[in-house]
DNA sequence: CGTACGCGGGAAAGCGCTTACCGGATTCCC
DNA sequence: GGGAATCCGGTAAGCGCTTTCCCGCGTACG
């Protein structure tokens, strides 16, 4: 691997001359020289070796973002706008997957710091659990102290900047739709039970409810894993369980996909005689048939503004900028009025 | 930010003590020390610089990942088969997204040498282009002169390990499974030109063509976008250019998708009047209606494929490996026999 | 009791780069 | 024409860590 002294050598000038030409630096430098270095550069096909470079520098460059899952479209979408705006920034992102392990959470926090982050940014969900949420606290409050900065999307327990989707308000939309459509028994395909943005949106149906003078017993929800699979066995539990329910609100529009997948194979027809309702508007809701009624976060808009909170901070620095996305109501064909009462 | 020299300081004991204790190296250090520094490392929340590390260890630890787009399913799946390998071995995993930009993956090339990745991986269409993909290949063999590994997933142009998918042959398989339910006029709803995944499908298809005593005029072809809005303009295209045919095929699922809306946006029935197909096998291609025929790529397996043999290449080292991988036809309902000819 | 040896710990030399500082050669002005 | 100002380029001191080499001590042995 050729270094810096090669190059230098190989023009026949000082290493901090070779250094000036290939960064640009503000110190002028003859021609002749310029043009002999950046030959030795071409010839030996030198490139700066970067963690000499952010050593030497001892800037930050690179930013972090931690999330349970890139292949999960959800994530995908968020991390689209993410580097969008890193990209801008000309700044590398690295990103880490949790797989929806909080060990694994702490243990990337600790690794960006390593790695010299100029800004973590967590996305997805954070996890009911003190323990944990005091000890990731801590971690980035530790990391916010050597200057690093940190954004969250989706959750509110922490010190840093954050952008929180309107998880309550859109559950209360959802509920609001299917009240007003008439509905009455109506069954929650949730996701994990200790994730706040379930809970979010679990709080958000039971607020429509009292709204409607009625309420959420237990027995309606079901919690599974936040994707199609999940979905599908919540699913198939609900209707094994409460057989006479007409609408279904899964708390994401994956596991709304595995609930219509369930329907469909035991004939069980959408909205005819149940209703379902996702939330997200991932693309793919339009796509699926039929079409998904779900509640839009403009997904990639949330990621471009957390990188934005996390790459050039609102004065006063060091408060903490909240910023709140609204959800909107999509009502497309998944839903309908209930059947009428067989009984 | 605290450092080395002040845990061993706090602790009483020399910098290379310290460091010792820190990595577990195998040097023995009485346990007295070990106690005392491990407690500096915690009450100053030390965590060692990553980039010193990698300078003063001088081995690499990272690997690039260069992909068209993470938020593309196609390459989420890719990527997630890819990270499960890498976690497994300890290493850091660097996504570049070069929205399909040549430059970019140029670009990206020099960025992953200079953080001194231990791999690359390239996954996603070649271009056709000569001038790009010399100049790249010449990068990529500079990077394994200095002991970078390089491989590459669906593309066979350059000199790294390769997994490749047996885009022909699916190509072929779509064809011959159309043919046979006794298609005549069918149009394609195709990638960009310039891709060789587009290319390579394309010929499977023309060679299906071929044995059934049939060729594809260029008419019947239109080139979009990968995408589903590529998909999409390039069906209605199609409607309007040849509104005779009665089957789609798209050279992927998300194009698939695309022309299913339109499809269902202008009331036509799939399969009854017009089939239509797709390719990758995309987890949600189960989940549009009609569910989709398509071809299955192994995408997470190639994924993990590619890392393994970038990771620990297989004797004889320096000698390019190539692992075919097989495509596989999946039949599901938005496929039938055309209909009777109206004429 | 003296020497050899093993063992735990520290001093110091780098890893590849940046950058403050310094110094020799021009140029400029009075 | 001489001293100051001005340029350009080089020297060297780090950035934070690892690791080789060495040294002093305690033990075992002759």
């Amino acid at each position: 691997m050729a270094t810096l002294a090669d190059v230098a050598r190989r023009a026949g000038v000082s290493p901090a001359t070779a250094s000036r030409i290939i960064n640009g630096s503000p110190k002028p430098v003859t021609e002749a020289l310029r043009a002999r270095v950046l030959a030795a550069v071409e010839e030996l096909q030198y490139v700066p070796n970067a963690h000499a470079q952010q050593l030497a520098r001892n800037h930050r460059s690179a930013v972090g973002v931690i999330v349970h899952d890139v292949s999960d479209p959800y994530f995908s979408e968020i991390t689209r706008g993410l580097q969008r705006v890193a990209t801008e920034h000309g700044r590398l992102v690295i990103i880490c997957n949790t797989y929806r392990d909080p060990e694994k959470e702490l243990e990337y926090v600790e690794l960006l710091r390593a790695n010299q982050a100029a800004a973590i940014i967590l996305a997805g969900s954070g996890y009911h659990d003190e323990e944990f949420t005091r000890t990731l606290d801590a971690k980035l409050r530790v990391y916010q102290a050597t200057g690093g900065h940190v954004a969250v999307i989706g959750r509110h327990e922490h010190s840093g900047h954050a952008v929180i989707p309107a998880n309550e308000a859109g559950g209360q939309l959802i509920g609001a739709e299917l009240f007003r459509l008439g509905h009455t028994r109506i069954g929650v395909v949730a996701g994990p039970r200790h994730l706040t943005t379930t809970s979010d949106r679990l709080n958000g149906l039971r607020r429509a409810a009292r709204q409607h003078g009625r309420k959420l017993s237990a027995r309606q929800i079901v919690y599974a894993d936040f994707d199609r699979s999940g979905g599908a066995s919540a699913t198939a539990t609900l209707l094994d369980t409460q057989p006479d329910v007409t609408a279904i609100v899964a708390l994401n529009d994956s596991m709304a996909i595995g609930a219509l997948a369930v329907l469909r194979e035991r004939g069980i027809d959408v909205p005819g005689r149940i209703s379902v309702t996702g939330f997200d508007d991932m693309p793919i809701a339009r796509d699926v048939t039929p079409a998904l009624t779900t509640v839009r976060l403009p997904l990639a808009d949330m990621g471009a503004r957390a990188m934005t909170l996390a790459l050039q901070p609102p004065e006063p620095l060091n408060t903490p900028h909240i910023e709140h996305v609204d959800a909107e109501l999509i009502r497309r064909e998944s839903t309908a009025p209930p059947p009428p009462d067989p009984r």
